[in-house]
DNA sequence: CATGAATGAGTTTTCATTCAT
DNA sequence: GATGAATGAAAACTCATTCAT
């Protein structure tokens, strides 16, 4: 899937310590980062991370400004991740319904990339990431909706709603039972598939979804600047 | 619904010191821990929650050893708090599925506790409040099944993951709908009840719901009490 | 008397800002220590070892990840030397007695030291640091005792606990009279060197001097570093 | 020795819990002390020693208006029996060198007395209990000098300084060898009876005794009470 | 009088962020 | 650019002392 652009040796000419390419520092320290977060939880050190990365902790700072921007940027990772799975999707033309699938694939991506999930509880996400998110999925639900897949007043905000519980379980059991997300897809899709007379209570707005509130920079906590 | 006779308001009219009990500032420390980790998160001041609850700090810890032990008495009363409804419908007859009345008044009084929430991520929760919980959900999962309102190979732990998902989503967008729970308990629902082959996919033994894992108090930071 | 090394003036004019190299703040914080340590004891607070050092908090735990650790070190930097004077004398040839010699040392060393002494009563010392003086204080008794200056039966943990009553002394008095040592080690050279039957008593075993309890730094108080 | 007046049960008459006598209850809390800062040092916790002599915090600070009042008392009970040994040793006509005999009861009791001892380092000691020593040691010394029993130039605080160090021998390594001060002290009398040329460095004056600095109590450690 | 709950300043330690080298 | 030493505010927890019951 997305291609790691940034990850080729720019390599350096000098004798002295090959000047590393500022963009695989920055992989660097994501993957570093994703690591550490899913040992520590959010909560783990910075200067952790930038260890583990095989950096100082200035380089990290001059990548990243805050711990908070770090942390956002790979929350974004995996929502984009998700966004372009929606977008293949949607361009492929098949007999499967494109999101069912959708939610497989994505369900799949966050188990492998279990290290990197705890960021994605953060909210509010940066809007563009979640924007486009949000769009493709609406797509795959109107599809699936017109195709008579799924129950006619199912809305974007259930799926969305959906990758939440999924995300969470496979955060909370997936290292005791990697697959156990599948079952739960399964009885959701049920859930969505289910004939029967509309549901009695009405959706979340879509724009409701970017008020989450998980704790994590909401209610502020760790360092401020000192002030110079 | 069950008089809230455990965080709810402990009588006394406004005067000022009313005459401290032991017992209630057990109960004001709670009432304003679980404002302040609502607002703050688990991450927010212990001092604070002291403030909050208009005591000072070492009467806190003369209460709870430790702020952990704090955070764990708030979750134990929501786990316990569950555990009883469950155990009261179990008791009722009547042509309602007990098991269906149980999540809609867990989820009401998951919505009614919302500033109580943060610390029911934490986990491992103290074991017997949870296995009370399990066996009080085992038992209406049993008589649901027997009774076909629910499908063949519905298990507890299915249950017992609808609730975290239900808890979710409560704490994360409770703020901005207070009922949006009720749609989704409803799809859910849907989702235990639909017939159709059984399902592919293996339920999570019980005992693994006791590894979960969410990060929140593991990156603990600050003093730990002295061994004697 | 051997240059002030360890903890001596580690140069630098006046202007500010040196250069502050970390080896020249390990010594600014081990200085600090020894004066704020003789002047409030070992219960002093450690910020006030880094303000005197003028240096940060975080700095000081840098380089000792404990205030334990701090204090170890300046009990083991006392140590040590009066290991190497051991040392020196063993090889030194001449007339005088070197066991004697060694005490004067030590006791001169120790008054001028007499700021940093507190921490020595702490026990166990690192045992590395112990081993090397009990060498060699070990090789001086047994000179001492062939060539006669002494009683055919002093031990060297006899010489040991001198040394510690040496420290006590001018520890306890040595701010009203620098020199008081002086009397009391002649009088207990005399019992050294006083001829007469075998003590009836046996010695210590030198292992046993391990064990010595002051309770000093046992009485813990303050954060534990987290456990990784 | 000293009679232990006040332990004998005073009795009550109500059914109620006897009340208990007001220097039952210092003794108590005097033993309860010696036990526990023998166990933490000086730095335990004031409430245990309540706790150890079965009473309330309250009633510990209606004997002893503050910790070190605690500690001072404690000193002055072991100064005190000492006092009195001299004076009996004084009284008493025979062959033997009181001033021996009283070194070795003074340790025997300090032996025996090994959990009363961490406040004895304490200083200034109250006064009036150190005179009394200090008038009863300095008889022993001169009727010990006149019989010639010991050398012409022992002084007072020579023999003061050895009570303290055998008091130090007794605390570090009295619980792995609670005879270890034996040897100590028969090696030390060596050298107070050793014949030879007058002691080359002056004794110290006695009033400067009062100034030892074993820092506790002097560089002010512990809460100060809280200003209304 | 006795009790022990309450108090809050003070202690040790952590860690996001800066900046001299 | 990269580094990692330095920083110091903030956090969890303790305990001598007071005082309502």
């Amino acid at each position: 899937m997305r291609p790691d652009t940034a990850l080729g040796e720019v390599g350096g000419s000098a004798g002295r310590p090959l000047r590393r390419d500022a963009a695989e520092n920055r992989e660097r320290l994501l993957r570093a980062a994703a690591d550490v977060f899913a040992e520590h939880g959010l909560d783990a050190n910075v200067n952790e991370v930038a260890r583990r990365a095989g950096l100082g902790t200035g380089t990290l700072y001059r990548r990243f400004p805050t711990k908070e921007a770090l942390i956002d940027e790979l929350a974004v990772v995996v929502v984009t991740e998700m966004a372009e799975i929606g977008r293949a999707l949607a361009r492929r033309k098949g007999p499967e319904v494109p999101l069912h699938e959708f939610l497989r694939q994505c369900a799949e991506r966050l188990a492998a990339r279990r290290s990197a999930l705890p960021p994605f509880w953060r909210a509010p996400l940066p809007a563009d990431a979640l924007t486009e998110l949000r769009r493709a999925v609406s797509g795959l639900v109107e599809s699936a909706r017109q195709s008579g897949a799924v129950r006619e007043d199912l809305h974007t905000s259930d799926v969305m709603i959906l990758l939440w519980s999924l995300q969470l379980i496979i955060q909370a059991v997936g290292a005791v039972d990697p697959d156990a997300w599948r079952r739960q897809l399964e009885i959701a899709w049920h859930g969505f598939t289910a004939p029967g007379p509309p549901l009695a209570h009405p959706p979340l707005e879509l724009g409701q979804l970017d008020v989450i509130n998980i704790h994590r920079g909401s209610g502020r906590s760790g360092r401020r600047p000192r002030p110079r």
